[in-house]
DNA sequence: GCAGTGAGAAGTAACGTTTCTGCATGAGTG
DNA sequence: CACTCATGCAGAAACGTTACTTCTCACTGC
């Protein structure tokens, strides 16, 4: 017990608080480790030292410490009493090899760049992030991070439990191994492909699309926009599905331009493009998170005032757009349901909770209303509604 | 090879695309599980079956992936391909307990209420986070995100080769638990009290202020105030510090006001406060993150115009500060830079790398200026310097 | 012809748990 | 009194690796 002290900066004295039942407790650990040849460095007690030095065996150490087996409540209390006092931690390895759990889930984000994190759905990632932590500890799994396109070395290095993906891309191949090795995983985002994830959660994309085109339209829209993008994830598939359908039954001509949704130059530049048509719309959609602040900047380019002349909705976790002027009207996501929702599944699988049946959730989303979707604002004079400047 | 698809809700084919070097190659697998008694779950191909389809041992296919060993290049060839035929991945568990490296580094956040992130210093966290995870997965480590005070079970489920622990608190029972279990254990920020942790990256609070400071007086600041926090951690303390040094030395009266800096609402009413007393400062400085709109709300109230009455300047990693109106300058503690340090000073803690001496690294911060503190605007005309109001 | 050498590979003991099985003992039954 | 049966515990076999030691040749130099 002092050895462990004596190479620790450690200033409190080597003798712990004052412990009922002391013995010499640590000369079974001394003998056992005078018995192995190797000296390897700092000894922690292991399941033997507490068994020798409580005087049971070690699987009465096992049941005791893990409340199995058939103990009567004395023995149980002696043996974790000495545990304690020896400062014991099972070993997660030889526990994780025995029982081929490990308490862990892998928490993937899709790479664009050298970088594990996506930056331009960052807000989305960190509350997602955030929210599936929390859902994992409280039911005792930890996460952790790896990238979707890593050197597989890493993958392979640590022992899943399962893994969560964020937007996993067609035909991943990590996902794709993992799934052969009978790991469970379970997406952020409708998996693209039949990539066979046991579960996935995901937003109801097309009735986000139908509330916000009809909230600019009770906001006084007659031409609505949208900004979109050029790749064919669900998530702009779905949406753009949506926006087109949604025209043709209320008879608008689509008005949209698309971009690369990873590339922010491009983004600014659809904006313009957008407002720079002669069909231009007089309330806008934009897809992306940044979409708010190109489509406002646009606007003041060309001259428009917004809500007045150009109502804007985009799609965004950004606190930000709270304070911008005017403050934009967002649609969230609410990652925080999404992450803890995955989270669940996930353990519920990896537990064999839902007989292994796929599952599919489909979570709602949230409109934010502020200003920039109000042609009436609360605290200002009620301005008349303007002619779109184009139909 | 079949039965493990039986059981996944895969829609394509059981015969995945083509793979070269087919072979009834799973029989081996069959032949081991027929042979071992416990019918487990899903088997996969473990050392044992490669050894015995490559015709080997297994300590021979241990050596041949592992780089090890005396092998001809022809033996190593065909073992790797017999272990890539049978799908072989070692298992991470068996490894670490045989290794005693997991390859996992736990990152630890203090957590204020239930959420194990806290939201104040997000974004300084989220870049935090994001760097030290490359760096880690760039050395072959991946990290474990766990909250400082969580459940122990949690903590003694995973097997930690290192930690991380940002803003560890005064005699953090979990940091002094594993230092005691001889896991290395590295902080971001000074470690207060006597914590004995092996290393840890801070930034250069005092230089930072002082640079923060003279930056303001070159501006044209006569009176400077400063928004600072109750609470005792380095960063305050330090920077506190600094900032009676320099009234000191410079011959001003000092002017801060303080409040808990967990509490989102106090600051606005502390910046408030600042701003309502009788020698109001014509210049700010927030440590916190809020503290920017906090001061610039106050501001608004009072009339005050930013930056021809009040100069402001904050401790923020928030890109949003770049768009206020006007944009405010603020300090980058560099989280990136701090993140990959903190993870490069505990890696090699773990692997033996300088001799497990202590290390102090002290990291440069990043004043941008912006329109906030510069009574100068390029694009403005110059606006003659106003005397402060009160001095 | 024979010890010496070194390549190529096999044998086997750990690593620290969990869990299955088994062995006593003593109390309750017909 | 033989019997079941529950209780309290111990023994030992995994779990799948890695690493240390040993073995067998074939080839060298003397």
């Amino acid at each position: 017990m002092q050895k462990r002290y004596f190479s620790l900066p450690c200033s409190h004295p080597p003798n712990g608080p004052p412990e009922p039942y002391y013995q010499p407790a640590m000369t079974a650990a001394g003998n056992h480790q005078a018995s192995r040849s190797t000296g390897r460095r700092l000894e922690r007690a292991g399941i033997r030292d507490v068994a020798a030095a409580a005087g049971v065996s070690i699987t009465t150490v096992s049941d005791a410490l893990n409340g199995k087996g058939r103990l009567p409540d004395t023995t149980r209390r002696h043996v974790r009493e000495v545990a304690n006092r020896l400062g014991y931690r099972p070993s997660a390895a030889a526990r994780t090899l025995r029982t081929g759990r490990s308490g862990l889930i892998g928490l993937t984000v899709t790479t664009y760049g050298e970088e594990p994190f996506t930056f331009t759905e960052f807000a989305y990632f960190a509350e997602m992030a955030r929210s599936a932590t929390s859902a994992a500890l409280a039911r005792g799994y930890a996460l952790v991070i790896l990238p979707a396109s890593s050197h597989h070395d890493v993958w392979s290095n640590v022992a899943l439990d399962g893994t969560v993906v964020i937007d996993p891309s067609d035909h991943d191949p990590v996902v794709t191994d993992l799934v052969r090795q009978g790991i469970p995983v379970v997406s952020d985002g409708r998996p693209t492909g039949n990539l066979p994830v046991h579960a996935w959660v995901d937003n109801d994309h097309e009735d986000a699309m139908r509330r916000i085109l009809d909230h600019l339209t009770d906001a006084g829209a007659r031409r609505i926009g949208l900004l979109t993008g050029t790749s064919t994830d669900t998530y702009t598939r779905l949406s753009t599905a949506a926006y087109l359908d949604w025209c043709e039954r209320v008879g608008q001509e689509p008005v949209y331009e698309s971009y690369p949704a990873h590339d922010p130059c491009a983004g600014a530049v659809a904006a313009d493009r957008l407002l720079a048509r002669p069909d231009r719309p007089d309330a806008v959609y934009g897809l992306f998170d940044p979409n708010g602040t190109d489509l406002l900047a646009a606007a003041r380019r060309y001259g428009l005032r917004v809500p007045e002349d150009l109502l804007l909705v985009c799609c965004s976790e950004r606190a930000a757009y709270a304070t911008t002027e005017p403050p934009i009207s967002t649609l969230s996501l609410k990652p925080g349901r999404i992450g803890t929702a995955v989270v669940q599944l996930l353990i519920d699988a990896i537990e064999g909770i839902g007989a292994g049946q796929p599952v599919q959730q489909v979570m709602p989303t949230d409109l934010i209303v502020r200003a920039s979707s109000q042609r009436r604002q609360p605290r200002t004079t009620v301005s008349s509604p303007r002619p779109p400047s184009g139909g």
